[in-house]
RNA sequence: GUGGGAUUAGCUCAGUCGGUAGAGCGCCAGAUUGUGGUUCUGGAAGUCGUGGGUUCAAGCCCCACAUCCCACCCCA
């Protein structure tokens, strides 16, 4: 038997619904902050992950799908951040009025061990404000996606913020950080002490309870903010305070891809195992040059684990409720209840007909959570009045079709 | 890439000492005429993850692989 392939999954009903709904919730959201919808390719040159994501990330050297198309590297996509940043410079959206506010949805590829809310390939629901470096944006940005999750039905999650720099001021850190590892590197884990040489940040990130005394004795990268940096950060703190969202600061949160600076965040939840991000997001000011920009464009953005928020919030069941099923007796019925049926879907009701025997249409209509079963047989026809039956109540009433829809309309509030 | 657990009907799982498979739920069909839920009866459905090996005989023992789950690494 053919299966799906490792790391990939079928979505079915009813959990497609679950899908569908947070979705919709994101484009109403994104609506009312004037974000529009942008679909980039799955497939890019393999050079802008290298250039955008950071040729050393994990992402780049061991995670992507990759493959020779007659000569030219081609990848499906492990992120979609560098891929608007691409769509943007290439269609010279820099020209357009004010910030360009872009949001997306779809698949992304990461090749990699599959386990609990992570896939290889998942779903990312996401967002880029590029062309202004105000904090204010930076707010809004995260404003917007608190927005999403609280109401896609999330609750009970915790908003991480922090600063990692710039250009300027983060190099001077991380120096300052790998000086005072070689002290304290051989004394911690062993990831630890291959992080000190390879990446030095991702020491912060441990989660070795024995290591974190040290940790905490390690210099923080918010002492180490220039000036401009360090006014933004306290700016974005103080616009989320304004707005009452409440946050924790993380100086040791550490982000995965290599272009993010100044603003970084993320969101965390309890239920879902050792992948307890939902959404990471930042800054990244430099990242349209390093792709060939000609103008500085500085943007800010986010994206949400998609599986990993339908995950937490699955509980809740949205069950699509069937208004009608529609059970004909006999031959000249199914060819008179088709043409009552389009009628009754074209008035906005989900209506199901079938063929058959009636007591099995009844425990189809059941088990589907039908509201009501209308039956017309040779009677029903003549008189032009059908039976109408109230599937919760049992009570039965001989209807006119357009009764029949007002019932259905006053049944379906 | 590393480690641990799992894999038997559509689903959740039993399966004794090695003797070629069971339950519950679900599905389908009946219990006289055009009426669901409860009940009763019957039925279909399994290459026991795949491929080797041991054995007279393997769901069961051995090996390899695959997939899923959990964790590490890393990350959404």
């Amino acid at each position: 038997m053919i299966k799906a392939v490792k790391g990939t999954r079928d979505l079915l009903p009813p959990s497609t619904e679950v899908w569908n709904r947070v979705e919709s919730v994101a484009r109403e959201v994104f609506r009312a902050y004037n974000y529009h919808e942008i679909r980039t390719p799955i497939l890019e040159e393999t050079e802008l992950f290298a250039r955008g994501v950071g040729g050393e990330t994990d992402i780049v050297t061991k995670e992507m799908y990759t493959f020779d198309d007659h000569g030219t590297s081609l990848t499906l996509r492990p992120e979609n951040t560098a891929s608007v940043i691409r769509a943007y410079i290439e269609h010279r959206l820099d020209q357009k009025p004010g910030v360009q506010k872009l949001y997306y949805m779809g698949p992304m590829f990461r090749r990699e061990r599959p386990q609990k809310g992570r896939y290889r390939q998942f779903f990312q629901i996401g967002a880029e404000a590029i062309g202004s470096d105000s904090p204010l944006i930076d707010a809004e940005v995260i404003e917007m996606v608190v927005e999403i999750l609280q109401r896609a039905g999330l609750s009970g999650f915790k908003l991480l913020i922090n600063s990692v720099g710039d250009g300027n001021c983060r190099p001077q850190y991380v120096e300052q950080l790998r000086e005072e590892l070689k002290d304290a590197a051989p004394k911690m884990c062993g990831d630890c002490q291959r992080r000190a040489e390879t990446n030095p940040l991702r020491v912060l990130d441990c989660k070795v309870e024995p290591d974190q005394p040290i940790i905490d004795a390690l210099p923080s990268i918010l002492d180490y903010l220039c000036e401009p940096c360090r006014l933004h950060f306290e700016k974005v703190k103080q616009f989320l305070t304004d707005r009452g969202i409440e946050y924790e600061v993380r100086p040791r949160m550490v982000r995965g891809l290599d272009y993010y600076m100044r603003t970084t965040f993320e969101v965390v939840h309890g239920s879902l195992g050792a992948q307890n991000s939902v959404l990471g997001g930042g800054r990244y000011d430099g990242l349209a040059e390093s792709l060939g920009s000609k103008i500085h464009s500085p943007g800010i953005g986010f994206s949400i684990g998609e599986d990993r928020l339908v995950m937490s919030v699955e509980g809740e069941q949205t069950n699509v409720p069937l208004d009608l099923f529609i059970a004909p007796l006999g031959d000249a019925a199914v060819r008179h209840t088709a043409v009552m049926a389009r009628d009754l879907r074209r008035g906005g009701f989900a209506v199901e007909l079938a063929e058959g025997k009636l007591k099995r249409a009844m425990e189809i209509a059941n088990k589907l959570g039908a509201r009501f079963v209308m039956i017309v047989g040779d009677n029903e026809m003549a008189a032009g009045r059908y039976a109408l039956k109230n599937m919760a109540s049992g009570e039965q009433l001989q209807l006119t079709q357009d009764e029949i829809a007002a019932a259905l309309a006053v049944a379906s509030n």
